[in-house]
DNA sequence: TTGAAAGCGTTACCAA
DNA sequence: TTGGTAACGCTTTCAA
């Protein structure tokens, strides 16, 4: 039941590497060495410093350890959010692949903000990672240029095109969005609309927003209708949009959303209103968010590798760390067709 | 593009209190005072000193700041997963909170895993953080072992009920249980089964799954069908589960869910078969996750106040740390009670 | 195979 | 109001 009132717990922090040393009766750095490299001890000698460690709890200090070190053990993370867990899966698989070396992951919010990324990026400086890892490839230019400065593996995430720091792992958000439109207009929808929340530095949804402009075009359209806002992008922001382009441009029959949950509320507002899907309307979201093969009817979406990107990301930063040169990445994504967008046909997702 | 193929970059890791002080040509430690007690320095050489932390870039080392200060600036936390999002909302209020005095957070995955969460503890504590924070009250004695040699804060989150480390901030997951089947019963539902996953060391799942037969045997009942699997709850395992669970038990007209993406599952699940929700059989979830409102019907669901979990969660921690006495407290959660369980009536979410 | 000693970049304390 | 100096707990030479 903690320390009783009053004072704060004593931070006590585990025996020292000379506590250890002390008990065995060797000193400070033999006891370091049966740590890191126990081959150069007698196995008699490593056997009782064993034991000893064991006995007092030992917990090598990180802090310490990076201080003296040559470098840190950490790897700054950067993503705009992981409240709505679009990234929740590439920071998982990141963390995965750089703890399996004893890499710590720190981990830094943008909350899509230039100035709270450069924040972000600085705090996260001040522990004195070994690389970092960001979401997007457009930055702020102090964050470009505190990261140059840095001097150590940078890879920029899930975005690909732009001018890299150092290294990057993305997609093509350009393309896209074309793959979108393109899709609604197999599918026979003629007025495509764009539909989502945009925020100002939101880089890749401006891409995705572009490319469907192009495909549109290429077909010998016009522009696609346009129904955004700043705010996050969450159901009731989807519903509140749709509502308004209806309003607008009733002839739309074709949505491409940016986010699977804006999806979610364009489907809800589409249903109250009396337009069927995917028979009046085609909607297709981007992110393919786990509600998303349930929904009725169930949500075509544009599935990013999260997976892969993490798990390549660790894998650059690792083989940066032991001298290979930069890379960049395009890695793959697909669109998961279903019943949102199988007009004429019937498409149904597995049960 | 980086510094070229062949070597990786060479940490520079920016100027030292050192080097900013030889170039103001005053002491280090005045330069120290400059940034943590500006009111104790003359304006004059104050606003010299600002310059050149300026100019040379200046970002405080908060590795050596912690090796030498009273304590880190570090606090550890651990959630079972971050991956299904559960807890991002928790994590990300509990940042929030201690970002703003300046404390960064350290974040581990216990994988529902007893062993691996002791392996993410000691991990952390190598660290040497301020406090930590940790998901569920119930835990490995290693866990409890290392934690209370650690003498710091320690809040464990998310449930309440068990014997606390130190403080806790979280629901009564039998309550939870307890009610789910309470409002089954309450709108005619008579045969009621739990539905979801059920992982050996998830303590909270096993509570809520408690409260469901206690409820059952307080109305005269018997005991639940029960329909578990120690697999990740997602809506597949959702539908694999009701399908067994309706071949063994056909007369089951209440599910009371694990979590809500199994229930999406299971609502799925069950139109596929012809069972018509919430005629004859009424659905309730946990978690309230942001895709509910939106299916076909609107899932009920228990909704837990993550943001305020997070937020109480970095207040006791950081007045914890100024002295105050350990905590234990129960936050209120509730029901939102939408068409899956609409039986007889009809509840309309808001569109 | 082991030990001694010099840092790493701060903070904290005491003296000036 | 400022400066000197000793920690902090480890890693990394270099010497034995």
């Amino acid at each position: 039941m903690g320390q009783g009132a009053g004072g704060g717990p004593q931070p006590r922090g585990g025996a020292t590497l000379a506590q250890v040393a002390a008990r065995v009766g060797v000193s400070l750095n033999t006891v370091s060495r049966a740590i890191r490299a126990p081959h150069t001890l007698r196995p008699e000698l490593l056997g009782r410093i064993a034991a000893a460690l064991d006995e007092l709890n030992y917990v090598p200090n990180r802090i310490a350890g990076s201080l003296a070190g040559t470098r840190s053990a950490l790897v700054g993370v950067v993503v705009s959010s992981l409240f709505h867990s679009e990234f929740a899966a590439v920071v998982e698989a990141l963390q995965t692949g750089l703890l399996a070396r004893d890499f710590q992951v720190m981990l830094g919010h943008s909350h899509y903000d230039p100035a709270r990324e450069a924040g972000a990026v600085r705090a996260l400086l001040g522990w004195r990672p070994a690389a970092m890892a960001l979401v997007g490839i457009d930055h702020h230019r102090d964050v470009s240029r505190m990261l140059g400065e840095a001097g150590i593996p940078v890879v920029q995430m899930w975005d690909v095109g732009g001018e890299a720091i150092d290294s990057a792992v993305g997609m093509d958000h350009v393309a896209i969005g074309r793959a979108q439109a393109e899709h609604l207009l197999a599918r026979g929808y003629r007025h495509v609309a764009v539909v989502g929340s945009l925020r100002p530095h939101d880089a890749r949804a401006h891409k995705r927003c572009r490319g469907v402009a192009q495909a549109l075009a290429a077909a010998g359209l016009g522009e696609p209708a346009l129904a955004t806002s700043a705010e996050p992008g969450d159901p009731d922001l989807g519903g509140r949009l749709v509502a308004e382009l209806l309003a607008r441009h009733p002839e739309v029959d074709g949505i491409a959303c940016n986010s699977d949950a804006v999806a979610y509320g364009v489907l809800r507002a589409l249903r109250a209103r009396g337009r069927r899907v995917p028979d009046d309307v085609g909607v297709v979201g981007f992110g393919d968010a786990e509600a998303s093969a349930c929904l009725v009817p169930a949500l075509t979406s544009v599935r990013p590798p999260r997976a892969a990107i993490g798990r390549l990301t660790a894998e650059i930063i690792l083989a940066r760390l032991e001298g290979a040169g930069p890379r960049q990445l395009e890695v793959a994504w697909d669109i998961l067709v279903r019943d949102s967008t199988a007009r004429g046909s019937t498409v149904s997702a597995p049960i």
